[in-house]
DNA sequence: CAGCGCAATATCCTCAAGCATATCAGTCAT
DNA sequence: ATGACTGATATGCTTGAGGATATTGCGCTG
């Protein structure tokens, strides 16, 4: 090596239009400055690289054969440093990077779809991938920074520590076997379920929705029979697919297209018959993140 | 766009260092230097791209996402950076790059192949582009830069103003029809031809086998009975083929194998029996030229 | 040979790159 | 609370990048 010359944007536009111009003085006139630091830029240039680029005569400058190899890679250097000036910013801007995106299976149905089809189009530059795990899994990876934003239904309790913003409203129905007397109603009220077997969500695994059923119940003047427990969605499902208990879930859940289990909207209006879904991140989730967070808040509550 | 950051080599260095080690002070060991300037340095480079490389953090650093993704490309343009100067390098010293040879059709059978074996074995960074014509279209081109090189039969007249060397040279030998009394014979005297019809080069454009042959004549004591002219060697060889005539030319023309054409080596050791095969260049001819030429030179004359 | 057009050279200026040392200011674990 | 990490700031130095103007030197051409 010589001297470690710097191939700098300006140095290397400098050499270029001389090139081109064949001519220091046009060259200069280009580049909005005067012959003389021109041609020692050039030369400054020639000196790092211990290679002569112009052949020097009256009447103008040609280009050597090194000269004309020169170009060809300086103008590639030019663009591969404006790319990647153009690429560190757009990264930056959250519009082109990768996002690890979380979620609990029951939303794959619904709402991912149309998710992953509108980043496409507004957001093209980010590639999401989707890791599909239990909430107390995701929040977990969230915190570690090994997942950049999960989907979870009332993740309130879980993150203090965390950002979390709701997306969606669901209401909560009855959900009963399809052989049950009022499987086929139009709508019941919570009270008719007052002698029935239930299956309850699990208080530790499902705060929240455990807490709303109780409290939607007293509110209904009665206490929920337990038969059964489960700390998943899908364990609630099944008890009631079994035919076994009714339960109260999202009517989302519907969304399986169990014919085993029918879901019955309730008349009340309660606030504890609504559970949100939300989208959980750290409090520095990069621009990306918060793009995409931005585009399902918008999609989803118009 | 920001400030017009230069992305120099040491600048992408330090970046890359500090995010290998995610902590300043000891990147700036690595990169023998203190920590402050290392600091500014990298605010200089976030300042410049208008991007937050790195999250600060007690007890070091971390890249963000930016900061990942710009790793990449900051190899990449060390890489090509530190490419393209090798490549630059390679072309001035001639060991990459574009010649374009010339050559006249009679070379092609003893010499050409050769040559360009062993140039893609000694010089495989070169591309030869080969480029067939009459000699002084060659000399022309060479004059006016459409051709690099150019291999000639005694060019000496057409080259006063460029530079040519003889890198073979070989005997005349007659040659005779093949039913021709003389045709089988191990070796004649050129006096043995003195009542021959020749067919003899055109002066103007082969000037110095023209003279050759008229010298060596007269050392042998007579005048040839020009029969027919042509100014170019394969004329000379198909009007010995027709039968009509005798003629006087390079004994490498056996190589074209045609029946009719018996070459007859002359006893005579006269420096007018002799033809150098030379190749010509322009004063100005790049490294790579010369290298070719080298290697030329080399392998005929060991 | 004189003049013109070209690049190179001479001389000077300014400012940012690039480095140093000394110090400050957070954050964290003891 | 405090000492031991971090990185950031303050301040100063040297050098080269990058530019200017004025002049020189060279090769061509009328």
């Amino acid at each position: 090596m010589l001297e470690d010359i710097a191939l700098t944007k300006r140095l290397l536009e400098q050499f270029l239009v001389v090139a081109d111009e064949r001519h220091f003085g046009r060259a200069a006139e280009r580049l909005g400055m005067s012959q003389p630091p021109l041609s020692q830029s050039i030369q400054r240039l020639e000196r790092g690289l211990g290679v002569r680029l112009f052949e020097r005569g009256s009447g103008g400058v040609t280009p050597t054969a090194a000269g004309e190899a020169f170009t060809v890679d300086a103008r590639r250097l030019l663009d591969a440093q404006s790319a990647a000036i153009e690429r560190v910013r757009r990264v930056a801007a959250g519009l082109e990077g990768d996002v690890r995106v979380g979620y609990v299976s029951i939303l794959s149905h619904h709402y991912l779809p149309g998710l992953l089809r509108a980043t496409a189009k507004e957001l093209p530059g980010l590639r999401v991938r989707l890791h599909q795990g239990a909430p107390t899994t995701l929040t977990e990876m969230i915190r570690s920074g090994t997942l950049d934003l999960a989907f979870l239904r009332d993740p309130s309790s879980l993150t203090s520590d965390l950002v979390s913003r709701d997306f969606a409203v669901e209401r909560i129905a009855a959900a009963l076997p399809y052989d049950h007397p009022l499987a086929a109603s139009a709508g019941i009220a919570l009270a008719d379920l007052r002698e029935e077997d239930f299956v309850l969500p699990d208080a530790t695994a499902l705060p929240v929705l455990a807490h709303q059923v109780q409290l939607a119940c007293r509110e209904a003047g009665f206490t929920p029979r337990a038969r059964a427990v489960s700390d998943d969605l899908t364990g609630l499902f099944s008890y009631v697919a079994s035919g076994l208990c009714v339960s109260l879930l999202p009517e989302r859940l519907r969304d399986f297209h169990a014919p085993e289990v029918a879901f019955v909207p309730l008349r009340e209006t309660s606030p504890y018959l609504e559970t949100a879904l939300s989208a959980v991140h750290r409090p520095d989730a990069d621009a990306a993140v918060l793009r995409l967070l931005e585009l399902i808040t918008r999609r989803t509550t118009p």
